[in-house]
DNA sequence: CCACTCCTGCGT
DNA sequence: ACGCAGGAGTGG
């Protein structure tokens, strides 16, 4: 469910909770996330430290405790919050972790595709990012925006595949990709090598633009997302053709087509958004 | 690029 | 009953 934005998010409503708090106590479920058992060992060993800090990059989310830490990926319908001992706690629900305040954090996960990971010291984070491009706000910084155009200018792939690869950028999922596509105006399926520098540049601020956007309004919940608190975002209120296959375009009024790319859905305004005539 | 996997839930 | 869903990975 979360992209960038949502996990971002998360980040900052729960970070001014959880900074100072200690871990009391940790319960997890038996079930596997991501189709690995929990790390119940792992995360009991962070019974004791303290929150010294929320990161994100991308969709990856991490709480830093003294020392070491705990990463968090929310996959599809992962939501991680803050509650009340006493609030019911609901079904798939996977860790929960008594807080010294007397609140609890808890990670609930439908569909289990999230991910728990603990990580030791900046050189197990630095690991775990590894393989993660800059996060799309980077995008307001020349030198990223340079770097990134280099590596689209020179790529056969479809737009939509390479915005979509958290190693070229990280954040942008399928929601924000049709976005920014939307607003720079160029088709899902264009390739890298068919853009002019001009129209990468221009792309690259729409996906700024789009994912500022969509942060401001607090994310886009359609179904599962939900901030620290459990409440939902508002972005859903401004998308231009996501999940709007035969509504007008906001641009020009042709009704938003639907297409597969890639296994996944692909909305775009097939005016606005011509096709590129070969590759 | 495709097909298929991990899962549950919701709308038609 | 079936298709589809914000993600990510594998194998072909």
């Amino acid at each position: 469910m979360p992209e960038g934005p949502e996990v971002e998010t998360v980040r900052r409503t729960l970070e001014p909770h959880l900074v100072g708090r200690r871990f009391e106590a940790v319960w997890t479920s038996r079930l596997k996330l991501r189709n690995a058992p929990i790390p119940k060992r792992g995360l009991q060993g962070l019974v004791g430290r303290r929150v010294r800090g929320l990161g994100r990059r991308g969709k990856q989310l991490w709480i830093e405790l003294d020392d070491d830490g705990l990463l968090v990926r929310l996959g599809m319908t992962g939501q991680l919050t803050v509650e009340e001992p006493a609030a019911a706690r609901q079904a798939h629900t996977h860790l929960v972790v008594d807080l010294d305040d007397g609140q609890q954090l808890r990670y609930r996960d439908p569909r289990r595709f999230g991910d728990l990971r603990p990580y030791a010291g900046a050189a197990g984070l630095e690991e775990a990012l590894a393989d993660l491009g800059p996060d799309a706000s980077e995008l307001s910084r020349p030198d990223v925006v340079e770097r990134v155009w280099q590596a689209l200018s020179r790529t056969d792939r479809a737009l939509k595949d390479v915005l979509l690869d958290q190693r070229v950028i990280a954040g942008l999922g399928n929601i924000y990709v049709c976005e920014a596509l939307h607003l720079a105006r160029l088709s899902p399926f264009r390739r890298g090598t068919q853009l002019k520098r001009a129209q990468g540049l221009a792309l690259l601020d729409a996906c700024l633009h789009v994912y500022d956007e969509a942060v401001r309004h607090r994310g886009t919940t359609f179904s599962d997302f939900v901030d620290g608190y459990g409440r939902e975002g508002g972005h859903q209120q401004h998308l231009r053709v996501f999940q709007r296959e035969g509504e007008p375009c906001p641009e020009c009024g042709r009704l938003v087509r639907r297409e597969v790319q890639s296994g996944r859905s692909t909305f775009f305004c097939a005016k606005c958004q011509p096709r590129p005539r070969a590759r």
